[in-house]
DNA sequence: TCAAAAGTGTTTGACTTACACCCATGA
DNA sequence: TCATGGGTGTAAGTCAAACACTTTTGA
């Protein structure tokens, strides 16, 4: 097996660092910032306002990692930047390096998905510029491909996790949970199936209040079981942290 | 809406281009390669022989993307170099900041899983070391998460993908195909229930060809479908390139 | 003829789908 | 009393799991 080069790793390395002349590319992290809206899915978009003139191009709200910070840390100070919120959920999705040659630069960009919830306390759009997935104004491709994928992720993991929750409020009527995967599957689901087959997750608790909003019966709240959280994340469970340390297996 | 400084993007800033005084981390790319022998999940590890003295510690491969270069590719050349061969399947798994303040650094570590098939024509070991997943080393505690998550994934795309074939060689019996998947899983599965399962997704062919290695009847071999790839990537389709061009929706 | 692995079906329970009506409320 | 959305049950089909014996071969 051929050895390759281990920066950082040789001894004669540490005494005559080179770190800063061989520096790599600038990290470009960018959120994808969801959350619901009726029947919507919006994403929060930086930029200037509409009929607003600035240099600055509408895309994604990005942030650099500060040296040594964890990735998901700089993705919540995007997402809090960003909306003035806190997120409900946070999760990375991909990696690429860009090359900027015309620019003469190149950067890695790192994708990240972020929910929000909907509701009285939250209400979304007053800080920033919120879009319908479906209805994305002119963005850069690559701010495109990671919404789309976002979007892609967010449907395969409303399958087999309770990812949904982190687009509600605390409390809910059965029919917005079941909103919020029509909106995000694109399809109406049946409501009595939908109804036996969250209930027998058996996450759900009924709460005593109700929601009256019309000449018709009221609906029923539900919760969320306080730490039941089937997110699954399937996400490693990394310490970002020295890789000095050795374990043996 | 925070407006945030996006570099790069302004005029003044390409008028004074400071690409090169804010470069980032080094970025360092590192490739689970896994394959199989026997009843064994390999991982490849690069580093002194047994009984070697030598500086470089053991670990997984690793590569340090060119400029600009599609970090898939770099992962490619890292599966090649550790291992002569080519890889048949590759996937990114995560990525994260390392902070290494204690030697006044920090990187992107970018995992990669990459799987290598068995087969008379591709016999792992001569040109690397080979260690069972379930007896590291001592490695790094990064490389050990690595490594990690790299087996809980493929774990995961075992159940709802055909990624098990990246392991096999082009003919295989399906009691080969059914070690893959015991292997994997740490459980044994049910024969009966298992080839039926198999058969049933209509992507294995039998050829008319015919194992033969013992005293009792030979194994029937099959092969996949030529081009059903039914690894649901579940991975973006950005075409890593220059992020100035924008689309309307 | 024996040992050793290949190959083969059926039954059961769980889960998913399709589908239509009554209930509680405010106007 | 009527319009509106909330709430409920059943039958059919599909899928996964458990389970044991016969077949073919080389020694």
């Amino acid at each position: 097996m051929a050895t390759q080069p281990q920066p950082g790793r040789s001894p004669d390395r540490r005494m005559a660092p080179v770190a800063e002349s061989m520096a790599g590319p600038e990290v470009d992290l960018r959120v994808v910032l969801l959350t619901r809206d009726q029947d919507r899915l919006l994403v929060a978009l930086t930029g200037r306002e509409p009929g607003e003139a600035s240099a600055h191009a509408i895309g994604l709200p990005r942030g650099r990692p500060e040296i040594g910070q964890v990735l998901d840390d700089t993705a919540r100070g995007v997402a809090r930047r960003a909306t003035g919120l806190a997120e409900q959920y946070l999760e990375q999705l991909y990696t690429m390096s860009v090359d900027q040659s015309t620019r003469g630069s190149w950067k890695i960009v790192v994708g990240y998905m972020a929910l929000l919830s909907s509701g009285p306390d939250r209400v979304p759009g007053v800080t920033g510029r919120w879009s319908d997935v479906n209805g994305l104004p002119a963005i850069s491709r690559i701010d495109r491909s990671v919404i789309d994928y976002a979007v892609l992720r967010l449907r395969a993991k409303l399958g087999y996790t309770n990812i949904g929750r982190y687009l509600l409020p605390q409390t809910f009527t059965l029919r917005e949970l079941q909103s919020v995967y029509e909106t995000i599957l694109g399809q109406p689901l049946d409501k009595r199936n939908f109804r036996r087959r969250m209930l027998a997750t058996g996450i759900l608790v009924q709460t005593d209040g109700q929601r009256r909003d019309g000449s018709h019966r009221p609906a029923a709240l539900y919760q969320f079981q306080a730490e039941e959280d089937r997110t699954t994340y399937l996400t490693p469970t990394w310490t970002d942290s020295d890789d000095t340390r050795r374990s043996a297996g």
